[in-house]
DNA sequence: CTGAAAGCGCTAACAT
DNA sequence: ATGTTAGCGCTTTCAG
């Protein structure tokens, strides 16, 4: 790797001083408070005052300094958002829902993420409580419900999708069981029988789809002995496939989107195509996941509603409510191409 | 949807108070000054204070609060990334690569977006400044240098794979001409002459992955006419493939991996396959959008590289330097499956 | 090596 | 309707 590299012009030693209130202030000749109350659009100052304030801060390029800000009066108008996988297009999905909603309510959103590890996600918690944000969002994160439950007690933290085990805190999630039971009763619909699971582990809803996989698969008095992975990236979908290429079923129910689509683009190399000898469904309904219009069918999990509903009840929280509130989402099949009737279901519907 | 609500227990009214460096002063017997510096590690505390003091912060649950610690000291700690497209893995592996470099230099990151969206990408860098953090890392973003010169001037800014015109910014990117040109080059070593790109129009380096294109098609003598698409996304990857149809090329350069990879499936959504058919060659090397063991031919920008030199440079201007830098990493080519020689190049080679 | 004191820039409760 | 005052919790001189 060859790397040019050059030094060019320089500017101001970096920081120039940022002007303040005081400087506002003295500006217009007003007192510091009646500033920042202006900027701030409370009441208690003439509409005159107020103009020529904004207009002097402009001018002076004024940005309200938030540490000083959030020391003074313990809010920073700042949530944090954890999510427990950058690479994964669910959690960007529903970052963008999570940041609508803040934004219209006057929030703005910082984002940080643990990379799936848990010492990691916990030190990204302890950054936001640092920093004193108003609140945090967890989304499909994997640490503990009792290392994050204390924290609850300074700062509200809203989990989504997962968590389970945190009843102490604001929860929205999806019913994960239900959906990959849906997700497999569509298959067997469909005519298939031999159904394979590449599950997700013991992460966030990994637990719950592999559950209903199985309960779907002995209701209808099918086997639900192939099981593989144990992740919820596109690797743990490749590898899946490979191992499944032995004993080939005629569909899978993947734990996740990224997991089919790494699935089917495994099974694609080895000369497999979808839906044409395997089906696939995925799970999540991510857009990045199936960008080709309509080819992955999945089951939805209302993303969007999560984390909308993750920031109302954040900002209920922040509002005084003291109790806690659990909300289960229902999914929702989305048929589309990547899963078909069994050949043998085609003739004798069964 | 349905959705279940339910109401559970009730904890207290959500702000216990926070220990302050005041409490565990009055727990230990020290003054407050003994342990601020006890905590932060420096010098001029004696080994058995530290040790008591250490050990009572631990018990009291004390956490710094960060707002007050960052006015009093102007510095924070923290350095925000603000990626331009949560979707794209390449952002995912960029940022991952920042964190690991910011925190072995003991700084924290935490990560904004604008969606795409310029004025939302400008929100999110006010909001750094507003936070006083130590610094912003752009990656991607498509904000225009005149607006993000000026606040350089009190934070320091280093943008990586994006603002070409920046010159009063430190920045880092990859020599994207070359490295389309590499690309290109690569496809006419293997035979082929009908070669279309798939373009990602105005934003970061579209326009120097296209004139990589061109030129080494003109210099080869071959027509750069097959030009389609306009974005960074799969759909944009989808779309363009569905206009190559019409007059299919015998291979595709795609201005990034997630570009190449909406194509590669919407072309097997056609019947045609790659690299049977076509030959595709990506661009980022990035993780996710090849998951499956070797299969996309791409161009590596060094992503990791591009993200641990950033952090530096941001690291030198926060230690004084005041000279602005320009680093171009040259890209390298990852040969995989997803690119063959052409038929006829086989047999007659060229 | 330790303690006292000043102040970072802002907000909020008060007095005018 | 405006101005004054006292902190928020921390860091950082500067004396001891």
């Amino acid at each position: 790797m060859l790397c040019i590299v050059s030094a060019r012009g320089m500017s101001a030693t970096g920081s120039e001083r940022e002007a303040t209130l005081r400087d506002v202030a003295a500006a217009t000749g007003v007192s510091e408070a009646a500033v920042s109350m202006s900027l701030r659009g409370l009441p208690g100052v003439s509409e005159k005052t107020r103009q020529r304030v904004t207009k002097a801060a402009e001018q002076l390029g004024y940005r309200r300094n938030l540490p000083a800000s959030t020391l003074a009066a313990n809010r920073s108008g700042i949530i944090g958002v954890i999510v427990g996988d950058l690479h994964n297009p669910f959690f960007a999905d529903l970052s963008d829902a999570v940041s609508a909603v803040a934004e219209a309510n006057g929030l703005r959103v910082l984002l940080g993420t643990g990379y799936y590890d848990r010492q990691r996600e916990m030190e990204a918690l302890e950054t936001f409580r640092d920093l004193r944000v108003d609140g945090v969002i967890l989304v499909g994160a994997g640490i503990e419900a009792d290392h994050v439950e204390p924290i609850d007690a300074f700062m509200p933290v809203v989990a989504v999708a997962c968590l389970p085990r945190a009843d102490a805190l604001d929860r929205v999630a999806v019913d994960d069981q239900l959906g990959a039971r849906m997700a497999t009763e569509h298959l067997i619909e469909l005519g298939h029988t031999e159904i394979a699971h590449i599950h997700g582990g013991s992460i966030a809803g990994g637990q719950d789809r592999l559950a209903g996989f199985t309960t779907a698969m002995h209701d209808a008095g099918l086997s639900a002995e192939q099981v593989v992975g144990g992740g919820f990236t596109s690797e743990t979908g490749a590898k899946g496939a490979v191992e499944l290429l032995e004993d080939l079923p005629s569909a899978i129910v993947a734990c996740s989107d990224l997991v089919a689509w790494g699935a089917v683009a495994e099974l694609a190399r080895h000369g497999i195509s979808v839906p044409g000898h395997v089906s696939v469904i995925g799970y999540d309904n991510s857009t990045t996941a199936a960008p080709v219009g309509d080819f992955l069918t999945t089951i939805d999990g209302h993303r969007s509603e999560l984390g909308s509903r993750a920031v109302e009840l954040l900002i209920q929280r922040l509002n005084g409510r003291a109790t806690r509130e659990l909300e289960i989402i229902e999914p929702q099949l989305v048929t589309r191409t990547s899963t078909v009737a069994h050949p043998r279901g085609e003739n004798c519907d069964g």
